[in-house]
RNA sequence: CCGCCUGUAGCUCAAUGGAUAGAGCAGUGCUCUUCUAAGGCAUUGAUGUAGGUUCGAUUCCUACCAGGCGGACCA
């Protein structure tokens, strides 16, 4: 509908030799202002030298001579605002069209395009705090997002199973734990933990006393950290690798439960576990790499590591600092792992374009502390060749923090997801056990996708865990509300109808609040577009939000399911469609639809 | 010191350069013998500062102020 519009006014403003491309078609946010409008008329006004209210009576003119049968009127406002409305017949069909299912790929945007989105990434032998909750959520719902509008979509956890963090803890493990012990005791994993932090206020301690001799023992616990690490990446000492492997499969057991009751999922390889960072540190994956960096003369020596170069050797002139690709004891870097992922997924999921010709866009939904570091990677991969720009996206987001500062897990502190979770379930049990869960969850994921900002946020167990208003509860219910209606119809026998004519459309009831609805209705499918063009799964948060306040203000002053109501057939319908349109938004977003709530 | 991000109501967030800057929470006053009140109605209240571009600026540009995050061997 909206496409057929369009065309029509393009085809009308050509006609007056305006471009094509100024042509914009909008949502107005007044409901009195139409179905569309268009600011055509006023970006052009003035290249024309013409009185914008002038100009839009010409192209109203031509449009009319033109107007499709979809559109009821047209009319001009304010400074030159043209306002489109659509007939009813269009509007009933689109209902109707909801009613009989829509398919499930809303549009087909996205025909032929693979797209891979990798999220939540967590570290192993590290606590899946609230920090990883937001790249979880957003990437899941962006993934979801991507598949309903055509894209072929490869959901990858990319964890952080590699590097010299792992050198401290196994420091501490042989220091002060019992590595058999842990695994088959309870949380495993915050044992693990504990470790991981002993180390750290081990070092401090150390450091931070008068004698000179304990500040060179902390010197050296670092060192054989790093010597731990290097020994583990030599992958020569079998029990040091056995070891990791422990590590990595508490961690992978605990993600498994996180994620099972957040219902996000990973397209699985090498087994049933997702590829982390250790899968990159191999010699056939990481010499590729260095060969395409030498091979494009990338790659200079400073300082003793190997790095790429952003604009020359003039400092002055660096568009981005140094990013270092080799360290200067030889061992990889992030960098060079997530190069190496990166021709990896291209040589597995897309192809390596000579002419920008690569079909793969990859999406990192990473926190926005990384911004820096993408854009250098970003760079270096379109230098190499192997991206243009659209074909490597950061979806960045801001840190969850304290009102005193960061979390640290050094530091131990942290919020743990288990806890929140709980802690959400207890507080969604007071009201019904039944759905605690869904809603719990509902309350959670929502908070992080109703977001656009890259703020940091302050962590706030209420605010977390807003179950009124704005919030996913208040979608879930409104959503469990009208299917509660439409059980109390079907007990009744009212079937949902629209109209009683043939058309439906022109023989339908006037209710000024379901117009308004329906109407609402049709532009779910732009909306999705949009936030898929966006990545921004709170544009859909938002819409939702709007369409449950106009249901709801509804709801509340009419009683729809009464028999002897000529209008309930069609009051059922609208409110049918409304639920159908609510859970497949709900959807997009992670959430479920409770039963009863 | 440099770079990036962010400043909207008391608080948490909206607003593809458009029409009267929208919600929720909190406050105030209503509203349940009803398809579950986690709801609805009404009401109070805001674009950090100073310029600029534009028919039109919360949005774009410049400077400043404030907060956050980065800035070569952590990820």
């Amino acid at each position: 509908m909206k496409n057929e519009l369009s065309a029509a006014l393009i085809r009308a403003v050509s006609e007056l030799g305006i471009d094509a491309s100024s042509v914009a078609l909008d949502f107005p946010e007044n409901a009195e202002h139409g179905d569309f409008t268009t600011n055509v008329a006023m970006v052009n006004a003035k290249k024309l030298d013409m009185n914008p209210r002038v100009l839009a009576e010409k192209i109203v003119a031509e449009f009319d001579k033109n107007k499709p049968s979809s559109i009821k009127s047209v009319s001009i406002a304010g400074p030159g605002f043209i306002n489109f409305v659509l007939d009813v017949e269009a509007v009933s069909k689109n209902t109707q069209e909801i009613l009989a299912g829509a398919p499930t790929k809303i549009s087909d945007i996205g025909q032929g395009k693979k797209v891979l989105v990798e999220y939540s990434s967590p570290n192993i032998a590290k606590p899946f705090t609230v920090g990883h909750l937001r790249s979880t959520i957003i990437g899941d719902s962006i993934a979801r997002i991507l598949s309903t509008l055509g894209y072929s979509v490869i959901r990858d956890n990319h964890l952080g199973d590699w590097g010299t963090q792992f050198g401290k803890l196994l420091v501490a493990i042989e220091k002060w734990g019992n590595l058999g012990l842990i695994e088959k005791g309870e949380d495993p994993i915050k044992k693990l933990v504990d470790l991981y932090v002993k180390f750290h206020d081990e070092v401090d301690r150390l450091e931070n006393s008068n004698d000179d001799k304990l500040k060179s023992e902390a010197a050296e616990l670092e060192k054989l950290a790093r010597a731990k690490f290097q020994i583990l990446e030599a992958g020569s000492d079998q029990k040091i690798v056995d070891a990791w492997k422990i590590c990595v499969d508490i961690s992978m057991k605990e993600f498994a439960k996180i994620y099972q009751r957040l219902g996000v999922a990973f397209d699985p390889k090498r087994g049933d576990t997702q590829i982390g960072e250790s899968f990159f540190v191999t010699p056939d994956k990481i010499e590729p790499v260095i060969e395409a960096l030498d091979s494009k003369k990338l790659l200079k020596k400073s300082e003793g590591a190997k790095v790429v170069f952003f604009g020359g050797d003039d400092p002055k002139k660096w568009k981005y600092p140094p990013l270092i690709i080799e360290k200067s004891d030889g061992a990889s870097i992030y960098a060079t792992r997530d190069l190496a992922a990166d021709l990896y997924r291209l040589n597995t999921y897309g192809s390596v374009g000579q002419n920008g010709g690569q079909n793969l866009t990859i999406i990192n939904e990473v926190g926005a502390e990384q911004s820096l570091y993408f854009r250098q990677l970003f760079e270096t991969e379109k230098m190499l060749g192997w991206f243009t720009d659209s074909g490597r996206v950061h979806v960045s987001h801001g840190l969850y923090r304290f009102k005193e500062g960061r979390m640290s897990t050094r530091k131990g502190k942290i919020i743990w997801l288990d806890d929140i979770l709980d802690e959400a379930v207890a507080r969604a049990s007071k009201i019904n056990a039944e759905s605690a869960e869904d809603v719990a969850v509902a309350a959670i994921k929502f908070n992080d996708l109703k977001r656009d900002s890259l703020q940091d946020i302050v962590f706030d167990w209420d605010e977390m865990m807003n179950m009124a208003g704005d919030s996913g509860p208040y979608l879930q219910y409104s959503c469990v509300r009208a299917k509660a209606v439409m059980e109390k119809a079907k007990g009744l026998g009212i079937v949902a109808r629209i109209g009683s004519g043939p058309g439906e459309g022109s023989t339908r009831p006037k209710i000024a609040q379901l117009d308004l609805l329906e109407r609402y209705l049709l532009r779910f499918q732009s909306i999705i577009e949009f936030a898929g063009a966006s990545y921004k799964p709170n544009i859909i948060a938002n819409y939702l939000i709007n369409l449950a306040a106009l249901f709801n203000s509804f709801y509340s002053q009419v009683i729809i399911a009464d028999v002897k109501d000529p209008e309930a057939a069609y009051k059922v319908a609208v409110t049918q469609a409304f639920a159908k349109t609510m859970e497949r938004g709900l959807d997009l977003l992670g959430i479920k639809v409770p039963k009863k709530m």
